[in-house]
DNA sequence: CAATTGATTAATGAATACAAAATATTGACG
DNA sequence: CGTCAATATTTTGTATTCATTAATCAATTG
C-alpha cells in the first residue's frame, strides 16, 4: 500500500496545477473535504498539501477558516521577483561550464515554443522548460529547488496576463538574446539579460493589473 | 479546541529547537510516536511538523522509513551559504532608509552578545537577532522569511564550529564593522561585508569539519 | 559460528472518528 | 419584507484506528 510517492505530493502537483491553470479562480475557497472527494483519497494527505502549498504562496490559511486561493496582488510579485532576480543570474554564474549540447537543447526548446500558439498553459510550460534547462548546470541543488518553487508565483501572474492581453502566444525574443549571449560565451550578458527579466520585464506584467 | 497558533507550529518550533540545540543529535531518527507521547499531542500535528522541517532541510524523509535528522555535510552548507550571500545583502538594498533608533538597537544586542560567555545557544540566538534587526526594515517580508529559513542551516553548522573549537562566545567584530558603516552611511560597504560573511567567512566553519 | 530465512514486533502512511468553532438556516418579531 | 437570535449544519483541527511495510530477532542451516 505505501508507493514510492506518497499521497500527498501527488495531491500536492493536482492542486498546484489547478490553480496555475485557474481552474480554481483567486480567492475562492477549498475545502480539503471536497478535493478529498473529488480525488478519492483522505482528508489527511489533502491537507498535508494544502499545508505546504499555503506554506509556498500559493493559498492563504487561516486558523479555524481553512484555505483559499490566494487573490493575485502586484506587490507579491514585485517581491518574488526581486528575489528571482539575484537567484536566477547566481545559478547562472554557479556554471562551471556550459555543455555545448545544452545550446542545441535550448534551441529545440525555443523552437518548439515559437510553434505553439494559442494555448497559453503550453506556452507557459515550455519558457519554464527553458529556463529549467538554461540553469540545469548549476551544481547548486538546493538554489536550483528553490527557484523552481518560487518560480510559481511569478507563473500565475504571467498567465493572468497573457490572458487578459489576449496574447496566444510567448515572445522568444528573450530567449534568443541569452542563448546568443552565451554562444558568444559572454556570460555577464546572459546574466543580465536573466536579471532585466524580473526587473524592467516584470513590470509590463504589473501593468496589466493596474 | 481550535487554537490561535495551529498545534503543528508549535510542534514545530519545538523540534526545530531541539536539532538546533543538539539535544537531537545528527543521523539519528525521529519517530512520530515517540514525540506524540513526549509532547502529549497526537500524532498528525508532529507529522505535519515532520514534513515540513524535510522540506526545509533539518530532516531527511524517506518513503516508508520515516525521518532522521539530517547529517551535517559540508556541501550542503555552501549551497545554502552562497544563496544567503546574495539574498542578505540584497534585503540591506531594499532597505529605503535606515531609523535612527535601529543602530541603537544593534549596539544594544550587540553589548549583550559581548557580555554572553559560555552559553553558545545564547551566543547564537543573540546572533541571529542582531541580523535580524539589521535587515528588519527591508520592505520584502518575503524574502525576510525566505533569509529565515534558510538560515536555519547555517544555525547547525556553526553551533557545531563553536563546540568543537572549545569557543565559548561569538566574536562580535563583524558586528561592530557593519555598524560602523551604516553610521557613516555607507551602505555599500555594509552590503560588502556581509556577504563576505557568507563566502570568506564560512570558510572557517567548512573547515571544522574535517 | 556466520549468514540467511521466517516469524514477530513496531512504525509508517492513510483513513476514519470526534470535538469545537465557524457558517448557514430557520423563524420570531419589528 | 428585513433584522436578529437561536438552532442546525458544515468544516476545521486533532485524535484515533487500520492496513501494510520495514525493522528486529530467533531459529536453522551450511
Amino acid at each position: 500500500m505505501l508507493p514510492r510517492e506518497p499521497l500527498r505530493d501527488q495531491v500536492y502537483l493536482e492542486l498546484l496545477q489547478r490553480v496555475q491553470r485557474g481552474s480554481i479562480t483567486p480567492g475562492s475557497r477549498i475545502r480539503d473535504t471536497d478535493i478529498a472527494k473529488q480525488l478519492g483519497v483522505s482528508r489527511t494527505p489533502v491537507r498535508e498539501a494544502l499545508i505546504r502549498l499555503a506554506r509556498e504562496g500559493t493559498l492563504d490559511a487561516e486558523v479555524g477558516r481553512g484555505f483559499r486561493v490566494r487573490s493575485l496582488a502586484t506587490e507579491e510579485l514585485r517581491e518574488v521577483g526581486a528575489i528571482l532576480a539575484v537567484l536566477e543570474p547566481l545559478a547562472l554564474d554557479l556554471v562551471v561550464e556550459f555543455p555545448a549540447e545544452r545550446l542545441t537543447d535550448l534551441a529545440a526548446v525555443a523552437r518548439r515554443l515559437e510553434q505553439t500558439r494559442g494555448d497559453i498553459d503550453a506556452c507557459i510550460e515550455l519558457d519554464d522548460e527553458w529556463h529549467r534547462l538554461l540553469l540545469s548546470d548549476c551544481p547548486n541543488r538546493r538554489l536550483l529547488t528553490l527557484i523552481e518553487t518560487l518560480r510559481q508565483t511569478p507563473r500565475r501572474y504571467l498567465r493572468h496576463y497573457l490572458q487578459q492581453a489576449g496574447r496566444l502566444s510567448l515572445s522568444t525574443v528573450h530567449h534568443g538574446r541569452i542563448a546568443e549571449a552565451l554562444r558568444r560565451g559572454d556570460r555577464a550578458a546572459a546574466r543580465g539579460l536573466l536579471e532585466r527579466r524580473w526587473t524592467r520585464g516584470l513590470e509590463e506584467i504589473v501593468s496589466a493589473f493596474r
